[in-house]
This record gives C-alpha cells, structure tokens and sequence, in this order.
DNA sequence: GCAGCGCTCATACTTTCGTATGAATTTGCA
DNA sequence: TGCAAATTCATACGAAAGTATGAGCGCTGC
C-alpha cells in the first residue's frame, strides 16, 4: 500500500464529497443555513489537496486506483460522456439496478412503460449488452453506478 | 443521494485511511519523520466524524452501507448461513449478477435451463425477492457478492 | 435402513423483457 | 429561429424469465 496514494484518495474523497455537497445543497435543496458544513468540506478538500501535493512530487498517480481506495462512490463522468448516455437513460439505468420491472421504473418516472423499453433499448445499445441484468453488471465496471 | 451519508463516508474513509496508515508506517517502514502525516490525517479523522455525527443527529444511517461502499469485497458469511443459500445457488447467484441469462448459466454449470430455473426460484424465496435484478441488488446489499 | 436435503430434470403456463419500427412533442443549442 | 437530440408513446412479436407442480437420484446423519 502506497501512502501517497491513501493520502491522495483522502483528499480527492473530500474534494468529490464537497462537489457532490454543492449539487446537492445549491442545486436541489438550497438551505442556507448549512453552509458552514460546505465550507468545512472544502477545508478538508484544501487540506487534502496540499497534502496530496507535498506527497506526490516524484510519483504521479492514476485517479482510478484512488477512487476505488475505499472513497465513497463517484460516478464516472468521462466514461459517462463518452457513451452519450442521456440523462433520463442514467436515471433508468439506476432503477434497473434496483432491481425494479420496467412497470415500477414506469411508475416511478410518471412516463409509460414503452417509454420505458424505449430508453431500455438505447441504454443496452450503448452499453453493448442486450439484458438488464448486463447492463448494470457493465454499468458498474465503468463506475457509472455505484 | 443523503449528505449525511456522503459526509459519514469521509469521516469512515478518512479513519480507514489513518488505521492503514499507522499500519503502513509502523509496522513496515518506522519513518519518524513523517509521522506530522499522520497526524494531519488524525485531523482529518477527527473532523470527519465530528462533521458525521453532528450531520446524523435526525437520521440514523448504517454502517455496513458505508464502510463496505468502496471497501474490497469480503463475503458475509453469517448472512449467508442465515439464509441458508446452498453451494449451487450461490453460483447460480454470482452468475445472475454477472449477467448472464439462465440458458447461458445452464450451459455454465453443465446442467439444463430447468434446473437453473429450479435453483433460480429457491433463490428468489430465500432472498425474499420475485426478479434476478432484485436478487443481485438484494445480494449485494447482505454483501454475498461484491 | 431410511429420512432429509440438495441437485437434477421435466411439463405447462403466465408474465416480463427485449426488439423492430414508426411517430409526435419537447428541449437545448447554434 | 431552426435543427438535432432527447423524450415520449404506440403496436406487435419473439425471447427470456418466473411459477407451479411433480419426480428421480445420491449423499449424510440418526
């Protein structure tokens, strides 16, 4: 085990985490009076960074062998991209690896259940699998879901 | 997506980071001169938690969600005794999770798509669950497969 | 021995999934 | 504003999955 490569997942960890914090705080809840706890996250991200800097003169690292490094998941936006998975593909992609029928993913995104079999059909096109059940297999391989 | 639980990731990540750490450092390479490294992951350490606990005082989370959510995979035993799974289920189980249809498990296994229909349904009784997506999201979460 | 369990296979039926194809509507962006 | 992409919905059919039920075989422990 390298240490500069714990070092290095710690503050990428925190840098993620406060990413994943300002989507979710300014974006979707927008509460205020919770900020401090972003500004905090982004101590722990500055702290990590220096950090993670300082160790890592002589040796470069790949991001892949930190985020797998015991972080907390992070989704994997270049492989994300490179598929050209829409938003509401990723968002059926999730259910399915739920576990959920095309009926409850229906039901849970308000839209029919041919809409569903519809982005199903595209999601496996572009992850070049033909079942459910390979798609979220192949879905975790790239770290598009956790 | 829980702050509460992104944030417990951290504060866990960073306490498994520092417990790797001093293992690193003590037990294999004894460099006193870098023991100032362990001591800001401590901080790190001890302000994750402190943000953990004061982020979980509403919401209790559990802790096999985090600490196993990027960890290297280790069997559950105990829950798989609990359940009952028999030899073969289990690697009808691991199969499904590979994505792999019935027909091609049967081949897999040497035995007929009856029997993998057989082992299938016994497995969905045992995990409680009616669909092979169910059972592997099921499975994973009692960490029976990674 | 034999009862119990796991493994195997089978038939028959229902449900769900996946594919093919077409089309209307909405949205993001140049 | 106009076009490309995304989203939505639909019909129809074949493939795969799941359920119900029954049964034969081999191993193990009482």
């Amino acid at each position: 085990m390298n240490r500069n490569i714990i070092i290095y997942g710690v503050s990428l960890g925190a840098l993620l985490t406060f990413l994943k914090w300002i989507e979710y705080e300014f974006l979707v809840r927008a509460h205020a009076s919770d900020i401090y706890m972003g500004l905090l996250a982004l101590l722990f991200t500055v702290l990590g960074l220096w950090m993670g800097r300082k160790l890592t003169r002589k040796e470069t690292i790949t991001v892949e062998k930190v985020v797998y490094a015991g972080m907390p998941f992070q989704k994997n936006e270049q492989a994300l991209s490179e598929l050209g998975l829409s938003r509401r593909e990723c968002e059926v992609l999730e259910l399915m690896a739920e576990g959920l029928s095309n009926q409850e993913i229906a039901d849970r995104l308000f839209v029919s259940l041919h809409t569903i079999k519809t982005h199903g059909a595209n999601l496996f096109l572009k992850l070049q699998v033909s079942r459910r059940t390979q798609a979220v297999s192949r879905a975790k391989e790239l770290r598009l879901i956790p």
